[in-house]
DNA sequence: CCTGGGGCATGACAAATGTCAGCGTGAAGG
DNA sequence: CCTTCACGCTGACATTTGTCATGCCCCAGG
């Protein structure tokens, strides 16, 4: 029997992949979280042999997490799933000590499969994402420049993001104007999108 | 025995809702869809009693689905799942003729719950949700403004937009100035995503 | 010890953006 | 018939943004 908990925002979702897991005759759904932290705290107490992490939840994200639990519980296998292949995503969570990588619009039935084969002690990372997070390369911003980015992307002027981080406008442009430089964009919302979806942020 | 048909592009959690609805013993899935023109050519095929559609597709939203099944299948009761409870969504989503509208953060049992109220001539809809629809309004922005606005999400520049729409620079600048002062924000950026929480896009 | 990089700041300049006041059309409604 | 409103355009203006050069401090690596 494999002893496995699963976070994951979405009531509706959760409850369907808990009850799809559990119709597993080998798999055991022993808790449930529905965000990262809540998730460490799961893990905590019912020590599961797997841990099935959504990486978009709200108040602490599935890698944060995924980090954690490998501390606290180093035999527990991290299982990742997220809505967005990004290539920063992947590498976070193997950086995260992650044992398999799935994204939601692969079959239902890869969920089952991978619990199994990390339980087995293989990884488990589509070929394709792998490739994509290589040939990409490493997040090229520097702490600050994503840090300033981060907070430009809710639509803040030059002066928010000043106050809000303490910094002098000038310092703000200038970072904003090298995270633009390095992401090869035109404008702050470019730059935004593009290391959002590279899942730099 | 109710005869339904499930449209959602992430293959995942379609797999798992449908297993969870064909537990139940009343409801039987006869048809899924990944698109929105995929979930109306379903829909003819099977001619289902209820089609649920999730509103966040690519390729054609699930709001625009559901009004082409009324039409086609007077008969068929539409219920539209959402991950954003959006007071625009449910808006369109009344507008469309749906019967139901359900948030995936409800938890799992509704939606079963759901199916049968609307199959019985029921509806169904979150009362906190109805009362925000209410309260915040019909979508103020005119046609045109929505279009640039639109345009605008992706990080264009003025002249793109223009190109793109074939309008005069100095009418793009128009068109967003009206709309940020619709939307009561600062800047392009912050309309675009107000617009987009209030489901005007 | 020197160099490079990140972090923080100025100041100056060019380009993009946002605002306003107009002006014309056509369609819809009282 | 007159008003209103969406649509499209112009030109002028102020503000914001993006770029660049330059300077300083600190720290790590060669």
């Amino acid at each position: 029997m494999i002893r496995i908990i699963l976070a994951e925002d979405q009531a509706m979702v959760r409850g369907a992949l808990v009850t799809l897991l559990g119709l597993e005759d080998d798999i055991e759904v022993v808790g449930e979280a529905a965000s990262g932290p809540e998730a460490v705290a799961v893990a905590r107490k019912t020590e599961p042999d797997v841990a099935l992490l959504d990486v978009e939840m709200p108040g602490g994200d599935g890698i944060t997490a995924a980090e954690e639990i490998r501390r606290v519980l180093p035999g527990c296998r991290v299982v990742i799933l997220t809505t967005f292949g990004r290539p920063g995503y992947l590498r976070r969570a193997m950086e995260a000590g992650a044992a398999a990588f799935l994204v939601k619009d692969s079959p239902a039935r890869e969920l089952a499969a991978a619990v199994r084969r990390v339980r087995a002690g293989e990884r488990v990372i589509d070929p394709g994402l792998a490739a994509a997070a290589l040939s990409a390369g490493p997040n090229p911003l520097s702490g600050r420049e994503r840090d300033v980015l981060a907070a430009a992307a809710d639509g803040s002027t030059i002066a928010d993001i000043a106050l809000r981080l303490h910094l002098s406008e000038g310092t703000v442009r200038n970072y904003l104007s090298s995270a633009i430089g390095k992401t090869r964009t035109r404008n702050r919302v470019e730059a935004v999108r593009h290391a959002q979806a590279q899942g730099w942020l």
